[in-house]
DNA sequence: TGCATATAGTACAATATCGTACTAACTAAT
DNA sequence: ATTAGTTAGTACGATATTGTACTATATGCA
């Protein structure tokens, strides 16, 4: 590799870094009281996915380790925003399933965030986000799949 | 906008926080026993910027509140890899300098994770992070701007 | 100069993250 | 059926992050 373009990998995830602050501090501003982005997150990828899921399959599918998952979970339903019921395929397990309340929020925050990105696609106009995107998830999926190498 | 293009900036944020967390995980991999991902990149900044600047100007620099900052540099303090000296400017401030500890343990990890972003640049191959590069730190440059809005 | 206000850093408390160790339940192989 | 090994979840403790409140110092302005 051409060393001058070895910086570039260093910048790639520097700028990754503080991006994933700066928009993790945008969307804590969008949510209710006591709600942090791991919250959030969970409830979206409940709809967006499916809601029934284990608590593991959850911890998996965000790369946190499972007491990560526990605690997060926990708030999630001290809150009433997802209800925990045993899991009839196994005794050990549980399922995660939203309550109406939790989509709601979900949905609430979802809907104050479109105006945000509209205004983020005045200055980053769609295409050009639909040019990285690709390269982006193939990184994700690098890294995934090196993670446990 | 285009309706369908909007989830492409929900899709973007999502990915951005997968792969920062799958990187974080990645360094903290190749650091020494305590140290965690936000010393390094304090020791990084020091040396890539210049060191001698106050814990202030440090978390500004992270977008961290400056509590945080205190807790990460007195880690780092406490391992001997920074020196914290009055700012002769200010008496209220502070200097941070590195120590030639320091120096070493962040060249030792660039030095680490060289060979690991060659193998990244073989899936994700150099011209095409220089690609997205741009529209990062333009999208950076944009939430930090938005962010006091 | 004197005083109101702002700023740099820290102490402390609340919550978040995560590793270790544990229990209960499942699985596989005999 | 028994049992060794594995897996799901949690309890607990260590450390990280962050907001609030405080002290010391600096700054601006009458």
């Amino acid at each position: 590799m051409d060393p001058t373009v070895l910086p570039n990998y260093f910048k790639l995830f520097n700028e990754i870094g503080i991006i994933e602050q700066l928009s993790r501090n945008f969307l804590e501003a969008q949510l209710p009281d006591g709600l942090i982005a791991p919250h959030f997150v969970v409830l979206n990828h409940l709809i967006r996915v499916k809601d029934g899921q284990t608590p593991l399959d959850l911890a998996r599918a965000f790369q946190v380790p499972k007491t990560t998952m526990t605690h997060t979970l926990g708030g999630l339903e001290k809150r009433g925003l997802v209800e925990m019921r045993p899991n009839p395929k196994d005794a050990r397990s549980k399922q995660v399933w939203l309550t109406a309340s939790g989509r709601g929020v979900r949905d609430d925050t979802i809907a104050r965030l479109g105006p945000k990105f509209l205004e983020v696609s005045h200055t980053i106009p769609p295409d050009r986000i639909g040019a990285i995107l690709p390269v982006l998830e193939e990184l994700r999926i690098y890294l995934d799949a090196a993670r446990d190498r």
